[in-house]
Formats: C-alpha cells, sequence, structure tokens
DNA sequence: CTCTGAATTTATGCATACATTAACAAACGC
DNA sequence: GCGTTTGTTAATGTATGCATAAATTCAGAG
C-alpha cells in the first residue's frame, strides 16, 4: 500500500481536485472555525481573489454551501455566512435528537463486533480523560467522534449525510457555547450507559437513553442561546 | 392584492427566474417524472441545447441535483440520474420513518387548530374517495399531500426540508410500484387513526401509529423493489 | 482474431467577457 | 432640509473560449 495519509488529505492530494471542491472545503472550513463568523458577507470576486482562482469555481462551491444550509447567497451582496438563532437550534436538535435515537436503537439491535464496540468505548475513554485533564476541544472533539462513529455503524448512508450535514449547521453555535456551560459530567455517564444498552442489545434502552441525552444537551444549547441574545449570532 | 397564482408558477414567474433555476426545476420534474429514468446520463451540452440555455446554469442545476441525491455527476458522462435499489429504499424508509413518527408526536403534543385538523381530514377524506373510484394516482397526490401537511404542522423548517428530499428520492420508485402492491386500504386506516391522535393530543399513539404506518409501508417497497430485481432500476 | 498503443475526438473545468440590473449616490425640486 | 429622481457603479448571471485529459477508435503487431 502506498503511504496515503489517513485523514486530511496530501499536498498531493489537495493538487488532484478541482479547484471547485477546494474553494468548497475551504470556504466551509473558514465558516465552521468560525474565522468568517456568522453574518459575514463575502463577494464572488473577494473569495476568488482569496483563494487564487475565477469566480466559476467559487460559484459553484457557494451553491453547494447554500444547499447544505451554511450560507445564503444574496443576489447582489455575495454570500452570508448564516446564523444559528435558538430557535435554528431548536430545530436542529429536535430532527438530531429523533434521529440519533433512532441510530442506537438500530445500532442495539443489529449488535455490533468487539472492535466497533471497543471504537465506542474509546471515544467515551478519551471524553473522560479530556474532562480529567479540563482539555474542553478535546472533549468535544471525542465527543464528536463518539456521535459519528454511532451513527455510522447503522451503516445508513442517508441517515449519516443527514446527521453530518446538521452537525455541521450546530457546530459553531456548539463551539461558542462550550465554555458557557456546565462540564458535561453527565454525557459522560449517559454515553457509557448507552454503550452498555448496545452490548446488551437492548434497542429500548439504548433509545431512550441517547434521546434523553441529545434532548438534555439540545435544551441546554437552546437556552444558552437564548441567554446570549443575539450578541454573537 | 394582485393577481398572483397560488401554485405553481406563472408565466411571468417563471420569467424572471434565473436560467439556473429554471433548469434545476426542469431537470428535477424530467427526473421525479421519470420522463429521465433511472440510469439515464445527459451531458452538460445535451441538457444545454435541450433547455435553451449555456452549459453554464445547467452546471449550477446539475450541482444542485447531485446534492439532492438523485443525481450523479461522472466527470465525462455528464450526470447520471440514479437508480433506487431495495436497499437505497430500505435507508430511506429508516429515516422517513423515524422523522415522521417524531413529526407526528410532536404534532399531536403541539395541538394543531380545528383549520389544521380539517386539512388533514381533507387529505384523508380525498384518500378515500380516490380509493373508492380506484384512481391510484389521485390517491397518491393525496397520501403524499397527508404526509407533507403533517410535517409541514411540526413547524420546523429543517425537518421539511429533509422529509422532502427523501421523498423526493423514493418517489420514483414509489410510482413505480403503485400498481404492483395490493390497493393501500390499511394506509387509509392508519392515516384516520393517526387524525384521531392529534385530535386527542396524544403524542405517545401518535407516534406509535405513524411509526408502524410508516414501516408497514417501507418493508412492502423493499420488498416489492427486490422482488423486481434491478429489471427497472 | 486479439491485444496493445497511439492518435483523435470530445466533455469538462476553469477563465474571461459581457449584458443586465440592483444598489448607491448625487442632484434636483419641493 | 427632505424626499424623489436620475445617473453611476459594480456584482451578478450567462455565454463563450480554451486547455486538459479521458474515452474511443483505428491501426498494426503478435
Amino acid at each position: 500500500m502506498p503511504p496515503t495519509p489517513k485523514d486530511g488529505a496530501s499536498q498531493s492530494d489537495l493538487d488532484r481536485l478541482s479547484s471547485a471542491e477546494r474553494a468548497y472545503r475551504a470556504l466551509k472550513n473558514l465558516i465552521l472555525c468560525n474565522e468568517l463568523p456568522a453574518g459575514s458577507q463575502l463577494l464572488e470576486q473577494e473569495a476568488a481573489l482569496r483563494l487564487g482562482m475565477s469566480r466559476t469555481p467559487i460559484r459553484e462551491a457557494m451553491i453547494r454551501l447554500e444547499q447544505d444550509g451554511v450560507v445564503e447567497i444574496r443576489p447582489r451582496h455575495g454570500m452570508r455566512v448564516l446564523p444559528v438563532s435558538a430557535a435554528d437550534m431548536r430545530e436542529i436538535y429536535d430532527v438530531l435528537t429523533s434521529l440519533e435515537a433512532t441510530a442506537a436503537e438500530m445500532v442495539a439491535r443489529k449488535g455490533v463486533t468487539a472492535e466497533e464496540l471497543q471504537g465506542l468505548k474509546d471515544a467515551v475513554g478519551e471524553m473522560e480523560a479530556a474532562l480529567a485533564s479540563d482539555n474542553l476541544d478535546d472533549w468535544a472533539a471525542a465527543d464528536h467522534r463518539f456521535h459519528e462513529l454511532l451513527v455510522k455503524l447503522t451503516g445508513n448512508q442517508r441517515l449519516q449525510q443527514i446527521v453530518t450535514q446538521l452537525s455541521e449547521q450546530a457546530h459553531r453555535a456548539r463551539m461558542l457555547t462550550l465554555r458557557l456551560r456546565p462540564k458535561p459530567v453527565g454525557s459522560n455517564r449517559d454515553h457509557a450507559m448507552l454503550v452498555d444498552a448496545i452490548a446488551a442489545r437492548d434497542g429500548e434502552a439504548a433509545r431512550r437513553i441517547h434521546y434523553e441525552h441529545r434532548a438534555k444537551a439540545g435544551d441546554m444549547l437552546v437556552r444558552l442561546l437564548d441567554s446570549l441574545g443575539f450578541k454573537q449570532f
């Protein structure tokens, strides 16, 4: 096997990508990292200059971002990074809660291999370690991996794609509120319980546990965003 | 109020739409109506000629269709209308079942106005009438309206958008199997029961009824597609 | 007859040109 | 001063040109 980097893209990989694809990834990255904050506007020409390409691939990237629900294209004002209000977060979490609870049930009913279970356990372990060392960024990354893995284990690609899209929409707001909320100790407990339910192939319990887990997280985020008002978003 | 047509697009409306938007709608329409059957390929130039515009707006439309999950863009072969296999249908219905069951519960808990409830009842009535007069196309249209209205009543726009997208992916296969399955008498009963549960604001029952309803429909479609093999798709 | 490889065709990806029209600003009338 | 109107600017939507690279075809060797 040639030396293939497992994640991200190597230089040569990036090279062979189309400009439109590079533009899409670059812009999405800027947005998800809050480097282009909510409300920012970016003209096609500006983006083209910034990324060193012509307007055409930029337009194509913007169209995709608009369908992803992270920007809005306003005919004479370029693309505008969409703010995520408390109401938006409510919508997103209502759907995420439904889908991930279903995912948990599906995975529990179907059963998982020892390695797959270990993957979930590893993520939980990382979350506990991160929490012990007070590293919230690491915790968020591990939490994200856990949820991502759970959904992946369903094998349902549409489910994966939709959950990813919604998670990305919520990502910026989640990052901004990461340090404003109580330490997620309950979260780790929930995840451990879910892993047990999956190991026991108890679909009923898995659904209930994960449903409560996501509902709690959603309520907290919505309340936080509400209390923040629209200072950030 | 100026004479605004309530649905569809008037001539002048169509006129003021961008070519890219017209291309998107036209192509999507061709696909959903099976005029471009699954597996069809269409080059940019062909589509441009067909719709009387240049390749640029066609490209933009194709990009959107690809993100909608109805076509695949294959670099030297134009766009290809994606087939919907039994496994795809399984994926789609698993997600739809989860989301619509949640929608039913949300709507029941929230409660609906008399007019909204009547809208649901009207759709059920149309389905019964269509079934009585053996008009399956009308039945399918009314069924679609019922499900659409149910989701709309949640007020969750993201939920609506996702359900619409999945329904569109499933639409062609559903149409093809419409006449191959037993008459949907149970379906009408399910809908009537759901309406009652919503009227009674019984979220629990609403979820259960609609979950079973969608699960049944999904199983039937998957079995049908399986038995068809890949003749059509 | 089959397989290989080179030449040709052609669809695409991107850049660029251009017309359109919305946003902005300045000037004018009230 | 203030509202209106007109003129200007500039961002977009679409068309088009062009280089690239993939697919196909055809020829020739085995």
